[in-house]
DNA sequence: GATAGGGATCTTTTT
DNA sequence: GATCCCTATC
């Protein structure tokens, strides 16, 4: 090795021989397979400031891509600390993103405008539901077809490519809906995030040319967290770095592979040799971040999979102290003991609270979590990524600017023709849809004309006038000004909903009215972002570029609303700054990636984690004792990568916290100690065999709670359900007969009840001439 | 057509 | 426990 270049020793001086291997790797495909803490995204990033430093490979020519939009920034943070400005002129960010910002230049070829919008999930179950009632479909859940929708996406699948047996009926109307649903998100303008890649895919299939403009461009591709990546994903890989020779680095841990229900495909790192022959594989098993105790229970936990590439992770760090238990006796309690472990943590002083993460399964186990860290004091940060955005008058806020950029949206039209109130109810909004589908226009577009539209009322039609009224002049504000900040503006004004908060009066009108402002200083603040990166591009002498090769950045040209828009699609908020004393509070899935001295790993409770769903699917396809040793359901298997990944992300203090019971739905539930906990061995935990905490406690019968003052002690509606909360069905027999109360309806007896718990419904005859009804089981008094 | 209130339904994880 | 959906009432 030559130390021709100054740049090569500082950028190769501690790393060890494999991550050298790989940062140092020439030409053609390369697979990094990665153990936690191993280093990989160094290797990443010292490879790519390898490249641009030693090889002299132009930043634009490199696409750097993550899954997560926290991955992507982080990388990005990194580079920047290696090659300064030059970093800027990357391509490093999420699939979705990189695919949305080309999609954009590249619209005009896939049947869209450079203005598309991105529809979100809820826009998503909005258009389904639209396409079901016009197409009559009335026999499945609108959820479920979307569901399915989305898996064909990330399959790759368009309509037309769908697989459906003669006698599938279901998928029949899947395929039937998923049309009507592609034509209705086309007709708008817009897409859906499956949308993103598989339309991409599309076009860089039937237009050669287009592709190769890519291909030319990109010369080097890398991808993180590679094993989560999904065919639709990983056909876009293929177009833009095809094998066997393209310079595509993948880098990976098939143990950390936890997005498989959203169509990833672990077989993709497995198989990565076969689809790329002669790629080099270099294996990163030394662990730099976790002492032994920690590294060892996660080994425990994983080993049980049966399908992994072979990895022997092994660390010169110390044993480091055992792992901790806490147990509890239901979640608040849980809280709060992690609350108290924290500060004790803070006050020994070796441990920042900057360091320290809350891991939680599910986002609703994080409300207890904040409120005892609230109560005790400790600050902390929720990682949650979009909770602002999903507001209610945020997502209206930002409905009225997606129509400013493209009034073809119909689902943004919708969500606010009447916010604020104008008058214009449902009977008036259906016979304008009517109107509009029987001309095949957007309703934007039908409302140019509402005397036309059957039916409707002088009054109903001025109302229409002065709705598009209002979108015209918005739309014509939006094509002038060049400032996210400015449109915020200009459509809070135009459209008065401050105004109508405020005029309501109540705290929580004015804490909506609140969060609108707060959206405004958000434009600013990008409007502000925006501005400081173009006077620092222009700082940067443009590149030298050979005159058949596009080197422009993506977002080149892009409106300042429109590049706005798009950030709060995919990007959501920007997370709070780290390392600014605060603790961290997240999903499991949130944690990939990231590392803490400490780290709090809570609801180690069968059915919270694993996941009920995972459970479930283990007792229904298996024998009983898969766990034991059976081949493990491929949900379960996620669940155990996803608890590798929790214990993993520690440094040096692992607390692993489950509580004995805990209100889930609203109802209570005695859940077994996880499996997960009961893999690793005691030892690791400073402990003995016995003092592991046991199954469940006996069922305590409780009470719905909805009158917690009701002192009555009659028969309980819900006496089974709490002798069998996790595993029967039917309350049935028991309470069969018995007699019941209803604030509304009065007295009367069980008829027959379907389900258990609060939630189950009971079916009960009523006297005084109400007869039958159907009533959720929480609703009921014993009478 | 607006509003309020009751009832039903649901929820893993993220782009 | 939030959200959506329906119905009754004004």
């Amino acid at each position: 090795m030559s130390p021709a270049n100054p740049h090569e020793t500082a950028l190769l001086e501690d790393l060890n021989a494999p991550q050298r291997e790989a940062v140092l790797h020439g030409d053609g495909p390369l697979l990094v397979l990665s153990g936690a803490g191993s280093g990989k995204t160094r290797v990443i990033t010292r490879r790519v400031a390898y490249l641009v430093k030693v090889h002299d490979v132009y930043p634009w020519r490199i696409l750097a891509v993550t899954f997560t939009n926290k991955a992507a920034r982080e990388m990005r943070e990194r580079l920047t600390q290696l090659l300064g400005a030059q970093a800027n002129e990357l391509v490093v960010s999420t699939f979705h993103s990189a695919a949305a910002q080309i999609l954009r230049r590249e619209a005009e070829h896939v049947g869209l405008t450079r203005s598309f919008v991105i529809y979100d999930d809820s826009d998503q179950l909005n258009v389904v539901k639209r396409a079901m009632r016009e197409a009559g479909i009335e026999s499945m859940q609108p959820r479920e077809i979307l569901h399915r929708i989305d898996q064909e996406k990330n399959a790759a699948r368009l309509p037309e490519h769908m697989q459906v047996a003669p006698g599938d009926e279901r998928g029949q109307l899947v395929r039937k809906v998923y049309a009507a649903y592609q034509e209705r998100l086309r007709a708008a303008n817009a897409v859906d995030f499956g949308d993103l890649l598989l339309l991409l895919v599309t076009l860089f299939r039937t237009r050669p040319d287009v592709l190769e403009n890519y291909r030319r461009r990109f010369t080097h591709v890398l991808v993180d967290e590679f094993q989560d990546t999904n065919p639709v994903q990983y056909a876009l890989l293929k177009q833009l770095a095809p094998p066997p020779s393209a310079n595509l680095v993948v880098v990976g841990d098939d143990d950390q592979s936890i997005y498989r229900w959203r169509g990833a495909d672990v077989d993709n790192i497995l198989g990565f040799p076969r689809q790329y022959p002669g790629a080099k594989v270099v294996k990163l098993e030394q662990n730099y971040r976790s002492d032994q105790n920690i590294l060892d229970a996660a080994h425990e936990v994983i080993r049980k999979n049966t399908r992994r590439m072979e990895k022997k992770l092994w660390s010169e760090r110390p044993r480091g102290q055992t792992l901790d238990l806490l147990l509890n006796r239901d979640e608040r309690a849980e809280a709060q003991e992690v609350a108290r472990q924290i500060l004790a943590l803070q006050r020994e002083g070796f441990i920042k609270l900057s360091s320290m993460a809350v891991f939680y399964r599910a986002n609703a186990q994080s409300r207890v979590l904040e409120e005892a860290l609230r109560l005790a004091r400790v600050p902390y940060t929720l990682v949650s990524g979009r909770s602002f955005y999903d507001r209610a008058e945020v997502r209206d806020a930002s409905a009225y600017l997606r129509l400013m950029v493209n009034p073809r949206s119909d689902a943004d039209l919708l969500r606010i023709i009447n916010i604020p109130a104008r008058g214009i109810g449902d009977t008036t909004v259906e016979r304008l849809t009517d109107f509009a589908n029987a001309r095949g226009v957007s309703l934007y577009e039908a409302l140019s004309q509402p005397e036309q539209v059957p039916a409707l009322n002088g009054a109903a039609v001025k109302r229409l006038k002065g709705f598009r009224n209002l979108l015209e002049s918005l739309t014509a504000f939006a094509q002038t000004n060049e400032e996210a900040a400015g449109a915020v503006d200009q459509m809070l004004r135009e459209t008065k909903l401050v105004e109508t908060l405020l005029a309501e009066g109540s705290d929580e009108a004015q804490t909506r009215a609140e969060n609108l402002r707060e959206f405004l200083g958000a434009a600013q603040e990008f409007d502000l972002n925006r501005a400081a990166a173009a006077v620092a591009a222009a700082a940067n002498p443009p590149p030298e570029v050979p005159p058949e090769v596009d080197a422009a950045p993506l977002t080149a040209d892009v409106p300042a609303l429109q590049a706005f828009l798009e950030q709060i699609s995919l990007v959501g908020e920007a997370d709070a700054e780290v390392g600014d004393g605060r603790v961290a509070l997240m999903t499991l899935h949130a944690a990939k990636g990231l590392e803490f001295d400490a780290v709090f790993l809570t609801g180690m409770e069968e059915n919270v984690f694993p996941h009920a769903r995972a459970v479930k699917s283990e007792t229904t396809f298996l024998s009983e004792d898969a766990s034991a040793d059976g081949e493990p359901s491929e949900e379960m298997a996620e669940e155990r990568r996803l608890c590798y990944v929790g214990f993993t992300r520690a440094r040096k203090r692992l607390f692993v916290s489950l509580a004995q019971c805990r209100s889930l739905f609203g109802e209570l539930r005695y859940n077994a100690p996880s499996r997960f906990l009961r893999d690793v061995p005691s030892p690791l935990f400073g402990i003995s065999e016995q003092e592991l905490p046991e199954a469940p406690r006996p069922r305590v019968p409780s009470m719905p709670r909805r009158r917690p003052h009701d002192e009555d002690d009659g028969p309980r509606i819900d006496r089974s359900y709490s002798q069998a909360s996790s595993d029967m069905d039917g309350v049935g027999g028991d309470v069969r007969g018995m007699r019941v109360r209803h604030e509304q309806f009065g007295v009367g007896r069980v008829v027959s009840a379907d389900g258990n718990g609060p939630n189950a419904k009971v079916t009960v005859e009523f006297g005084g001439g109400v007869g039958l009804k159907r009533i959720i089981a929480r609703f009921l008094m014993p009478g």
